[in-house]
DNA sequence: CGGAGCGGGATTTTT
DNA sequence: TCCCGCTCCG
């Protein structure tokens, strides 16, 4: 443990990140003559872990539980504990298996262990997402799943595509039936580790009358085929294998004599099933398995993320430990109070209490704003009174509940000049025109890419239409041969008119051109080389679109990409798993994202926007999952609140606009459920307390025996029972605020209304209980009938 | 082949 | 209301 310490420098502060400042606990602290003793010969990267830390640290051995909550350095203690293990000699780089979900999470890690043991970390070729794990897995023992060792990974959209193809080739009305939904079944069955021929016939039938897993089973074979796998398959495939090859699953066994899992309560059942082959030594026992998780930040139900996982670990990992990181370095005392009062009304958790020594900061601040537009103008200028104070904009985040919330941001951070960045909105990878670009590229590469090469045939117009590509499928279905093979043939033939037939082979010799040009040229040089010849860069300059510029600009940014590959295929291999680009910006912004893409993120300021009924807790959890669904939304809303370093501000509009109907709002459930005592409500002139709103609305009780008895749970209960959302009234506190007919309108034609919104006017046409009103002061609007009153 | 016009859908997102 | 994707027609 000493001999090799002194290659290792001591931890550097870490950057941004779950930095936790202050001073170091000592040893003393953390009690005993044995805890002293260590302390004396601790090596210097475990300088400033506290207690609990330390011991999830130095626990190598056996299934660890590590339940981190919010800011209590998490992060650290992860990358801390694999530079334990090398230092201690207790595995080489080659012998730990870390696991994260993003490829950020990975690189982050990367750099840290880096920071830590000072040296470079190139050894650790077992970091990384579960799906580069599962590729490279999987890349070595193709054959054993019927791929060959070059398969190509599909990403959703491709996926997509094909399996429209195949609906459509089954003469089922990909209207009724649409491919996204059959890929998201899919995904689901996936997942959870479901091969088409262990699909819950229930669930099959739920596709199509019925079809659903024949549906899945030849959409595999086709996969099988085009030599390819989808994201799913990852997991599923490498699954598959170690569990039928008993010889591959005990050589990683062997090999992986450390295991460690980032946000464990993340996972899927594939990921979880995949971790316990994994992590389980030869004898059968497990291994040492380190999982770090939060179950109260597990806000990806929906994408098939099972919270069980992390709640059942020490009945699924016998003999394990658990460790609680409680201590928080990241907020104030009264957000954390907020915030852990919040998090409190769930039931389903394995319960932790954080505290913090900071001091109590401010409280968290509880605001109204009449509708959105005025709530985006008020958070706009508190923004700018904060730059005024001296606060950089990169310390200021906004966080919603949906992406449309977003629009009214940006439009008012535009009028005022304020900078901002969106955070986690279309990636550069799927912008049409880098697919189009990477599609030559896969096809170059490998031609028997038949998706790739469907993509941009076409592309610029070469007059190679669906009659062509119908003769081309034919061709290549009837012959099972890849489409350019097929295509090969057929120029050949009379079969193909003229015209096309010139085209398609003008097509097929560029592709040989680039092919041969390939071996001798550089991938960087040969990439616009490949967009010029083929007519796309000329489609786009011939563009006159206005973001044509734009679309150019990104072509040449995709090559500059580039550059740190060493080969063409080693650059699609990347794309494939890593659909995010870095991009290196300096000025201070405002980030603008949602409460999703905020995980693990912090800021000393955060706004929340639009805390009402129905956006946040969103209708649609509440209907499609019920509690679960609720409390998966609180969690959100925890980890919102848990974002913030100094502040937190909460606002709710009492009107918003969704789907272009003004629609009144009543606050939010999670608000009644914040501590009155870390709480201040804000003043904001001209409309808060029209709801009534103020501190009765607070939690006043230390503890509850049930959170379902809270007002919020108690009017959501009641609106549930009283049948379809629209038909209930709507209640605030008793006082019905509106009431919407559902069928017939209770109001005519001609008939002068008052809207709170906008004051008076004339109804001028109904439909169903939606009217258009002409406003005396605003103009014609549609309204819906229950926000009027008749006048 | 390309543009207009229409209907349906409109949480959250990674790989 | 707004946006996307598909169909239909010239």
């Amino acid at each position: 443990m000493t001999a090799r310490n002194a290659s290792y420098q001591p931890p550097q502060p870490a950057e941004g990140g779950s930095a936790q400042g202050g001073t170091a606990p000592s040893g003393i602290i953390e009690g005993g003559i044995a805890a002293r003793a260590r302390a004396a010969a601790a090596p210097p990267y475990l300088d400033g872990l506290n207690a609990e830390q330390r011991e999830a640290v130095e626990t190598t051995d056996g299934p660890v539980l590590v339940l981190a909550g919010a800011g209590t350095g998490k992060t650290r203690v992860l990358t801390t504990r694999i530079a334990h293990i090398l230092a201690t000699g207790r595995a080489r780089p080659g012998q730990i298996l870390a696991v994260t979900f993003t490829n950020k999470a990975a690189r982050e890690m990367r750099s840290r262990i880096g920071a830590l043991i000072g040296q470079s970390v190139e050894g650790m070729a077992w970091l990384g997402t579960f799906h580069s794990i599962g590729v490279k897995i999987l890349r070595t023992h193709a054959e054993l799943a019927g791929l060959k060792r070059d398969f190509t990974i599909l990403d959703t959209d491709d996926q997509i595509r094909l399996l429209k193809q195949i609906i459509q080739a089954e003469n089922i009305d990909d209207k009724r039936w649409p491919a996204r939904q059959l890929a998201a079944h899919i995904d689901g069955w996936k997942n959870r580790g479901l091969t088409p021929d262990k699909v819950p016939q229930g669930e099959a039938y739920a596709f199509a009358n019925g079809r659903g897993g024949e549906l899945y089973k030849m959409y595999q074979e086709r996969l099988r085929i085009l030599n390819a796998v989808d994201f799913g398959d990852l997991l599923l495939e490498t699954l598959d294998v170690l569990r039928k090859h008993p010889d591959v699953l005990e050589d990683y066994q062997r090999r992986f004599r450390y295991v460690l899992v980032d946000e464990y309560q993340d996972t899927n059942v594939v990921q979880y099933l995949w971790l316990r082959l994994l992590a389980r030594r030869e004898d059968g026992a497990p291994g040492n398995i380190c999982c770090v998780g939060d179950d109260d930040q597990s806000i990806y139900g929906w994408r098939g993320a099972d919270v069980d996982n992390i709640l059942r670990f020490e009945k699924d990992f016998p003999g394990s430990k658990v460790i609680r990181l409680e201590r928080n370095y990241r907020s104030k005392a009264h957000i954390l109070a907020a915030a852990s009062h919040l998090i409190a009304h769930n039931e389903g958790r394995l319960g932790k209490t954080l505290h913090t020594e900071d001091e109590d900061g401010e409280k968290v601040a509880v605001a109204c704003a009449w509708d959105s537009e005025e709530e985006a103008r008020q958070i706009g200028e508190e923004i700018e009174r904060l730059q005024r104070k001296g606060e950089s904009l990169d310390q200021i985040a906004i966080l919603v509940r949906a992406s449309f919330q977003m629009r009214e941001f940006e439009d008012r951070f535009v009028t005022l000049g304020l900078p901002y960045r969106v955070i986690g909105g279309p990636r550069f990878y799927e912008r049409a025109e880098i697919r189009d670009a990477l599609a030559y590229f896969r096809v170059v590469v490998q031609p028997a890419d038949d998706l790739a090469f469907e993509r941009i045939v076409n592309l610029p117009r070469r007059g190679l239409g669906d009659a062509t590509l119908k003769i081309l499928h034919a061709y290549a279905r009837h012959h099972s041969v890849p489409l350019t093979q097929a295509a090969a043939v057929l120029v050949e033939t009379e079969e193909l008119k003229p015209k096309p037939r010139t085209a398609l082979r003008q097509v097929l010799e560029m592709f040989e051109r680039w092919r041969g040009e390939l071996e001798t040229t550089a991938h960087t040089e040969l990439a616009p080389v490949i967009l010029d010849e083929s007519g796309y860069t000329r489609m786009w300059l011939d563009d006159k679109s206005p973001d044509a510029p734009g679309r150019l600009e990104n072509l040449k940014e995709l090559v500059r990409s580039m550059e740190p590959y060493e080969s063409m295929t080693g650059f699609l291999e990347h794309v494939s798993l890593v659909m995010d680009a870095e991009s290196g910006e300096q000025e201070e912004k405002v980030s603008l994202m949602t409460l999703h893409s905020a995980k693990g993120l912090e800021f000393d300021t955060v706004f929340l926007p639009g805390w009402e009924e129905g956006l946040f807790p969103h209708q649609r959890a509440l209907d499609e999952s019920g509690k679960s669904g609720l409390e998966e939304e609180r969690r959100l809303a925890y980890v919102g609140i848990t974002r913030a370093r100094q502040r937190a501000r909460i606002w709710f509009a009492s009107n918003r606009r969704i789907h272009g109907l003004w629609q009144s709002s009543i606050p939010s459930r999670f608000l009644d459920e914040l501590p009155a005592s870390s709480v201040d409500v804000v003043e904001t002139g001209s409309v808060s307390g029209n709801w009534g709103y103020g501190a009765s609305r607070f939690d006043n009780r230390e503890t509850f025996s049930s959170p379902y008895d809270t007002p919020g749970w108690q009017r959501a209960q009641g609106r549930k029972a009283s049948g379809a959302r629209t038909s209930a009234p709507r209640l605030i506190e008793g006082e019905v605020i509106a009431r919407s007919s559902g069928t017939a309108s209770a109001f005519a034609k001609g008939e002068r209304v008052f809207h709170q919104k906008f004051g008076y006017g004339r109804v001028t046409a109904i439909e169903g209980n939606k009217l258009t009103v002409d406003f005396e002061t605003s103009g014609p609007k549609r309204v819906i009938d229950s926000f009027l009153e008749k006048h």
